[in-house]
DNA sequence: CTGTTAGCGCATTCAT
DNA sequence: ATGAATGCGCTAACAG
């Protein structure tokens, strides 16, 4: 039997209000009191139940927020899938859950939706930095209020947040370089195909390719990195028709590729352009993320190979990190960033 | 706010316990209630928090075992590790875990841990099947009493375990084949090195690993499967001993080995080996596991892939499952059978 | 078959 | 600075 608030209160002479006290140090509590309950913990081997206490506060609610956009869904709705996974149980715990969708890039629009979710209540909040800096300033103030940020998926490294939940993108691509001169047996053209978002993620991807393969793979020529025409638009409609224009182009002006890097999610997107332009197959396609769309292409033969993060599994961490940050549980006992790189090649899918 | 079970009882005009007997469904309800207290369910939408439910049961503790090897430590610990960080907050959900490690293979050893289990009360057991059969009758023996199995890293799948928690070996020996076609680039001598243990996993593998190769690398010949000696000790000593014979007679009597294939967690080890016979980074290693050592070689370029399962998060998803099992939640929610199939190569390690 | 009662371990009052 | 009382949502045990 586990020994609870009361044994401790009973052992250290004190009543459990006290013990109370000292464990979530509220303070108001004499310092022989302190000493006698700390004594009496160690002793008991004590350890607070976090479900007993949960139901305890289930009253006061704690909010916690969580801003992606509403696009991309093909990337997106497994983050969501994660999300409602979730919910019950942190519901249970007493958090609440507010997703926000953006209907855009705009980090402005973002942070309006910051600043709508602080003014209800949130005490956190978990978010994607689509530009490396634009969000630093709000996250600094937000930081201020006590606000802790947490940044998914892309990273604003430079600013306060809190912790990083996602891929260490220059590693991720050098992953990505070392499958292509596998796949490639260490010889052949390369382009990288880009998308026209200054995502911070995307350079470093880039920057990692690059650099592994000139490391390692002096055979493999890098021709040059495209990159999906700006639009304001977004959606697959417009990525099957720029894909596709993009991806013709290459082909049409250098028909000695061999192989294909595309440093985003829409890896499974260029694969179906290439299958419908029968040309498939013989081009090595590495890329990036785990969608429906690239797990088919994979079982295809038409991609060979991606590197990514386990949305579903990540967007839990993250606020379980966060929520564990806000009781003040595990004071810093991680650190700040997280990765888990993670490959996938048809073979893994069962 | 959510729901709670008074807000059911009032919604259906009944009394709590009755709402507590349709949800749990013990019986002794008439079908008027349950009828009105299920609409009343889901009018309210309402979610029994299992948190509660589980601080309310933490009178009547609910016991599982489980039983492994105190054996291959480079292994176990990982699983250990696993254990212990669940075990707090198992430990809060009233549930207890109580570990049990042979200190032999045998499975008749095994058998006695079932039946010390079973006296303790435990209502449902983890295990891993070292043979794949040997455990048959007594699980369906343990079947027939209600106490549920589940094998775990290795299968018993004639067997009635609830489930099986690891690898798809064939899958796994065929993702290490592909590894090994990619490496060797096609061309080459392997060698694969087994264990002498009769785990259905080490077949497997083999299996698979020569079918992919056949398959898609007929510039691949596979050499001879040599496997390590019969020897009732274990521990990093004998097979520290036995494998570096073992692999420098493989080394010697085929002075053009360009690849082997190591089916069982001893990768590192193999490429401990093969460094101090300073032959190595010539030949590719393949193999399975993510232990230290192996992550070691992973960084010496001693070893070059390995295909394993997270055992830190998979012991976790065992003791779930069969938690949930126990007690009644998700009933038959999941399929019997999980799989996640990692790879690893130096470059994801950070 | 059904309702009532007494906790599970903790945090938050409100007294003192 | 401290203790006592109340309730979080649920289940078990008892009483009808």
């Amino acid at each position: 039997m586990r020994s609870t608030i009361n044994d401790v209160a009973r052992e250290a002479g004190v009543s459990r209000g006290t013990v109370d006290r000292v464990i979530n140090n509220k303070g108001n509590v004499s310092k022989k009191s302190e000493e006698k309950v700390f004594a009496a913990i160690k002793k008991l081997d004590y350890v607070r139940s976090p479900f007993a206490s949960a139901l305890s506060k289930s009253g006061n609610r704690i909010k916690i927020g969580i801003v992606y956009p509403d696009l991309d869904h093909y990337y997106w709705d497994e983050v969501d899938k994660g999300i409602v996974e979730m919910k019950n149980t942190m519901d249970a715990m007493g958090v609440e859950i507010l997703t926000v969708k953006t209907k855009s890039y705009d980090y402005r629009e973002q942070i309006r939706e910051f600043e709508n979710l602080v003014q209800k209540g949130v005490k956190g909040i978990i978010t994607i930095a689509y530009h490396r800096n634009k969000l630093d300033k709000k996250i600094e103030e937000l930081y201020e209020k006590d606000i802790p940020i947490i940044t998914f998926v892309s990273d604003a490294p430079d600013s306060k947040r809190l912790y990083y939940v996602g891929l260490n993108d220059y590693k991720a691509g050098m992953t990505a370089g070392k499958l292509m001169g596998l796949y490639l047996e260490g010889r052949g053209n390369v382009a990288v195909i880009g998308v026209h978002r200054d995502l911070a993620s995307m350079e470093d991807r880039i920057r990692g390719f690059r650099d592994k393969i000139k490391i390692e793979y002096p055979g493999i020529n890098i021709l040059y990195v495209y990159s999906l025409k700006e639009d304001t638009r977004s959606g697959m409609d417009i990525y099957n028709e720029s894909l596709k224009t993009l991806t013709e182009e290459i082909i049409e002006k250098r028909l000695d590729i061999n192989g294909i890097y595309v440093t985003s999610s829409l890896t499974g997107h260029v694969g179906k352009v290439l299958e419908t332009m029968e040309i498939g197959k013989k081009i090595i396609l590495i890329g990036h993320e785990n969608t429906k769309e690239t797990r088919k292409m994979l079982l295809n033969d038409m991609v060979h190979a991606t590197v990514f993060q386990d949305q579903k599994e990540e967007i839990k961490r993250a606020v379980n990190i966060l929520w564990k940050h806000i009781i003040g549980d595990e004071e810093h006992d991680f650190p700040n960033f997280y990765s888990k790189q993670r490959i996938l090649i048809k073979e893994q899918i069962e």
